[in-house]
DNA sequence: CCACGATTGTGAACTTATTCACAATATGCG
DNA sequence: CGCATATTGTGAATAAGTTCACAATCGTGG
């Protein structure tokens, strides 16, 4: 497959709300440049998106709203369903368990670790959180796909290698660090102070 | 000024936090080849984006850390601090009420909104909720720099349009829709959902 | 069953972003 | 001082991403 570049995922993922939507409308076809308007870009860069991975509309027509999902639900991979782990159960932690849209897209939050022998068999949300020493022998018997790393920033990279060594290959990062991992383990990091200073940014440009 | 794009304001904040800890170590003076390698980029790509802004280097040498630190904090507008209030006293929102990362910066958090009445009154990290309604009125007193919504997706575009309406001009927004804002208004958008879905697709894809 | 309006799929043109590559220095040392 | 070494700053080359523009094709209605 050609190199699909990740702002066309980004769009896909958003394509893919708007299609769901539409759904729940009742809505049966969409042309690419209702897609378009909705997600604030332009039709050709909709279509040019999807023909990277074949031709899903008909022409005159538009594309069939919920064909058009289930394709898109293949390319992104969302067949399935994923098994999340989190480590770190504080604050964000906390917030993360709890919120319901993550299993409603399909992943499982299915063990949370910490280091605090205070937080330690817990219950949060159904789930008892384990010692974070426990990593490694867990992931062994029951692998998991991602993996959610919300401790502090010092702790992150140490985790993230006991993660690696036990097999994880898909982190999200909530540690304002840059973490090094081998090339086939792909880690994505929500930098929240990074986002606040693109806006100090704009505001102070204008 | 020249565009600037958005991928380099988010590598000078990345090179701003490396600068920060090399500091901390006391090291004077870095190469842009030093910063490359702990941003995951090139040198050229370091040099390229401070070029944008001016020229801050001794050639032979690099650049001294407290020097271009105290440059790229001009550059992003961090010389001051910022008035920040956040709608929506919810899970995620009593996460980023505690997290004390964001004044370490410079965002300080001065007010929190909610619409429901038994979470109005109540003291959050030393700040009583507020309702909701009296955000016109209390912006009308106290401008604020930036908002940060955290409520329900059904609730998010009413509520942008109220924050838009009082005044504000930049707007970091954690529910999973696209909002609708006057071209003078910025808005960034934090969609861990969709930060998911891009690992589901690189799993799928390997 | 043909002509028309709508809309896709996609090369080609264009725009933006990254990397290359090298002249222009700064430092240090014999 | 003059030469060797390091590293910047930047125009030019390349690569990547977006938009244009139009032939292909579908459904409809006369
Ligand atoms: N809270 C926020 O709003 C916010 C915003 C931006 C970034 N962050 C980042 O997210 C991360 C978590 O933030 P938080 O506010 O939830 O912090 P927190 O202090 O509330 O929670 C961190 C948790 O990690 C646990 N922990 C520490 N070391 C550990 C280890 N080695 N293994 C397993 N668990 C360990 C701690 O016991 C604690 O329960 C931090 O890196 C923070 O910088 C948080
Ligand atoms: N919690 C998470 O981990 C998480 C993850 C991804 C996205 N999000 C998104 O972040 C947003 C907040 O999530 P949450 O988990 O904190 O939700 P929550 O339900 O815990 O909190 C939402 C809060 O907003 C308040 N609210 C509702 N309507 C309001 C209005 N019109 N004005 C002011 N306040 C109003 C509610 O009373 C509630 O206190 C949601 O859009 C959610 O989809 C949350």
């Amino acid at each position: 497959m050609r190199k699909i570049s990740e702002s066309t995922v980004r769009r896909l993922s958003l394509y893919l709300r708007f299609l769901e939507q539409f759904a729940a409308h009742g809505q049966t076809t969409i042309s690419s440049a209702e897609l378009a308007r909705r997600g604030g870009t332009t039709s050709a860069q909709v279509r040019k998106d999807l023909s990277f991975f074949g031709s899903f509309g008909k022409r005159g027509l538009g594309y069939s709203v919920t064909e058009l999902a289930a394709k898109i639900r293949d390319i992104l991979g969302l067949r399935r369903t994923y098994r999340v782990i989190l480590v770190g159960a504080g604050r964000i932690g906390g917030a993360l368990v709890q919120y319901p849209g993550f299993r409603q897209r399909g992943f499982h939050v299915t063990a949370i670790y910490d280091k605090d022998p205070h937080k330690v068999g817990s219950r949060w949300n159904g789930l008892v959180v384990r010692d974070v020493r426990h990593i490694e022998a867990d992931l062994a018997k029951e692998p998991t796909d991602i993996a959610i790393v919300v401790t502090p920033a010092e702790a992150a990279q140490d985790v993230v290698d006991r993660l690696v060594h036990s097999g994880v290959k898909a982190i999200l990062n909530f540690a304002p660090v840059q973490l090094a991992v081998p090339a086939d383990v792909v880690v994505k990091s929500v930098n929240m102070a990074l986002e606040l200073e693109t806006l100090s940014f704009s505001l102070s440009n204008r």
